[in-house]
DNA sequence: CTGAAAGCGCTAACAT
DNA sequence: ATGTTAGCGCTTTCAG
C-alpha cells in the first residue's frame, strides 16, 4: 500500500508538504506542489481515512438514526444527505432503532466516534452519559431539546391546502395523524389545522382529529386503521388531511374498501410529496416539503457549515386529483 | 477519554489482557477477566473503532452502492443489512451513483477502506485498478462477474403467477421490464416468462415484452410510459407482468388514466411484495421475494460468515386483488 | 496465561 | 516555505 510517506519520498519532500498540498492549507511552493501532484498521480496514492480519523480523533461518518428505514420520506432525506455529505468527503451510515435498545444504538454510535448524529426518530435521548460525544464535540440534531434544528415550516402549505378545501366547499375536514404526544400536540401541521378551522369555516370537532401509532407502526397501516375508525364513528366528513403521503395511501385504500369514491365522496390531502405521489390513484394532492433542502441542512449543521441556529424548510401545496 | 490503557491500569493488567477479554480470543484467567470487566464498567470504557480500524487496516463499514436510494426495494434490503451488520458490530454506509462519476465513488470507497461493497446498481465496474481493495481483501458482491453471489430464484414465484393467470383464462400476457441489456436478456423473471409461454398457453409475441430505462429512471415512471406504449401499440393483452411493484404502480396508473379497470379489463402482477403493496388499489398480487434473507446473505458474504459460493433467495406468489 | 513493544498512516504542533 | 516528530488508541506478534 502506498502511503503519504511514499509520495513524499518520490516527490523529494516531507510528508507535511504532501499534507499541505492535499489539504490546501498552509504555504507550498508551486514547484513542490507540482512534484507532489505528479507523485500522487504516478503512485496512484489514495489517502487513508482510517489513519486520519484516528489522528483527528473524529471519523468522517455522519450517523442517521431512524425508527424505520422503509419510510420513503426518510429516504428522500437520506438521499439528499448522502449527496451533500459526499461533496464534503463525509459518508452517511444508517442506524435503526427497530429491535434494539436505545442504549445499544448509542453505544454503537459512540464506539464508532461518529462526527454527528441526525435523529430522525421520534424521541429524544439522554446523551449526557456519553462523555465521548461531549468531549469530541459531536454535533447532534434533533437528539436533545437544545440542539440546533431544522424545522419544516408547514404553515404555507397547510394554509394553501385549507384554502383549496374551502374553495371546493368542504366543511367537515378530518385530520389523520400519528403518535399523540409527538404528532398531535406538537406537530405544526396539526396545529395549523387546529388554529385555522374557524378561519376557513370548517367544523371544529375534536373527534375529527385522530391519533395513531405512527411512526412506531407503518404509516399506511395506521392510515388504514384510523380511517376505518373514522368511518365507524359515524361522523360526517368531506375531506381528510393525512399527516404523510404514505398515510394517505392507507386512508385511500380504506375508503375504497368501504365503497367511497375519491375525490367525489371525500377529498384527500397528503403531506411530503413523495416521488411517486403522482402515481397514487387518484394522483395525490399534497403538501410538498423541500426535502433536498432539509437533507442538506442536516449535513451542513453537522459539519458546522451553517451559522444559523435554525433553518426553516419551505412547503407548498401541489394540486393533483385527490381533491374534488 | 478513557482508553484501553486506563482500563488496564485500573484492573492491574496489561492492555493485551484487556484486548483478550474484550475480543474473547486467547487465554485469560477468570480472575483477570473479572477485574477487567469491572474496570470497564466503572470507567464506562467505550472502545475506539477508529483506532482498531487503523491497527487492523480495515474499517467496519460495509458499503452499499445504489443507483437510486429512493427505490423501496433497495431500502428493504438495506434495512435487513443494517440489522444484520449491527449484530456483528459493523455499520452500513450508503453510496449513491446519481450525479457522480463511477471513478469518484470508487475512490471514495477506497479512501474509506470499506471492508466490503455490495453493489445494488446495474453495472459492473473495474476494480482491478484499485490495489487497495485487492491487497486488503475487500469483499465484493455483484461488482465483478467473479464475485460470489446471491441470486433471487424467481422461478417458483413466476410459475405460480403464470399458473394463476392461466387458471383465470388469461392468454395475452405482456411483460413490462427495464434496461434491455440487464433486465430483459439477463433477468430471471423475464427468462422464466419467455421460457414458459407455450406451457401455459400464452401468446408468444415479442412486442408484448417491453423494455425501458429502469433503473436509470424511476420504476413508476417507466411503468407508466411503457404501459402507454403498450396501449398505443394496439396489441391485445389481458394481463401484465411488471418487473417490480413500483413499476406496477405506474402501470396501473396509466391503465386508469386510459379508462381501464383492474382487474376486470386487465390483470396485474408485480414483483417484490413491498410492505405497502397491500395498499395499492387494488391490492397488488405480486411475487414476494425474501428480502430479509437477501439482505442477510449480503452481509454474511461480506463478513465471510457464509461458506456457500452462491445463495438462492426464495420467492412465492402472494395473491391479492389485482388479478381477476 | 500475561506483558512489552512495535507498528498502523496520518495530523499538527514546533522548529528551522 | 518546509521538515521533524510526537502522538492518536488499538492490535498483534513475540517473549516469558
Amino acid at each position: 500500500m502506498v502511503t503519504k510517506r511514499d509520495v513524499a519520498v518520490k516527490a523529494g519532500v516531507s510528508t507535511a508538504t504532501v499534507s499541505r498540498v492535499i489539504s490546501g492549507h498552509g504555504y507550498v511552493s508551486g514547484d513542490a506542489e507540482k512534484k507532489v501532484l505528479r507523485a500522487i498521480d504516478e503512485l496512484k496514492y489514495i489517502p487513508n481515512k482510517l489513519a486520519s480519523n484516528l489522528a483527528k480523533k473524529e471519523s468522517n461518518v455522519i450517523a442517521v438514526l431512524v425508527e424505520d428505514l422503509l419510510n420513503p420520506y426518510y429516504m428522500h432525506l437520506v438521499d439528499a444527505m448522502v449527496e451533500r455529505a459526499a461533496e464534503k468527503n463525509y459518508i452517511v451510515s444508517l442506524f435503526a432503532l427497530k429491535n434494539r435498545k436505545v442504549k445499544c444504538v448509542l453505544d454503537d454510535l459512540a464506539t464508532n466516534r461518529v462526527c454527528g448524529i441526525v435523529n430522525l426518530a421520534m424521541f429524544t435521548c439522554d446523551f449526557s452519559a456519553y462523555d465521548v460525544f461531549i468531549e469530541s464535540g459531536t454535533r447532534l440534531i434533533n437528539c436533545t431539546n437544545a440542539d440546533p434544528s431544522v424545522v419544516v415550516d408547514y404553515e404555507p402549505g397547510m394554509l394553501e391546502a385549507m384554502q383549496l378545501l374551502h374553495d371546493k366547499g368542504c366543511r367537515d375536514v378530518a385530520f389523520i395523524s400519528g403518535l399523540e404526544e409527538w404528532l398531535t400536540f406538537k406537530d405544526r401541521r396539526v396545529n395549523c389545522y387546529l388554529n385555522n378551522l374557524e378561519r376557513f369555516g370548517f367544523t371544529r370537532d375534536d373527534r375529527l382529529l385522530l391519533s395513531g401509532n405512527y411512526p412506531k407502526e407503518k404509516a399506511h397501516k395506521v392510515g388504514y386503521e384510523l380511517c376505518e375508525q373514522l368511518l365507524q364513528s359515524g361522523l360526517r366528513f368531506d375531506a381528510i388531511f393525512c399527516l404523510t403521503d404514505m398515510m394517505a395511501l392507507g386512508v385511500m385504500k380504506a375508503l375504497y374498501d368501504h365503497g367511497y369514491k375519491i375525490p367525489d365522496d371525500v377529498s384527500i390531502i397528503g403531506s411530503d410529496d413523495l416521488d411517486f405521489a403522482h402515481d397514487f390513484h387518484p394522483a395525490l394532492t399534497t403538501i410538498d416539503v423541500d426535502k433536498k433542502a432539509e437533507g442538506y441542512a442536516y449535513v451542513d449543521f453537522i459539519l458546522g457549515d451553517c451559522d444559523k441556529e435554525i433553518v426553516r424548510i419551505k412547503t407548498k401545496l401541489v394540486v393533483r386529483d385527490s381533491v374534488k
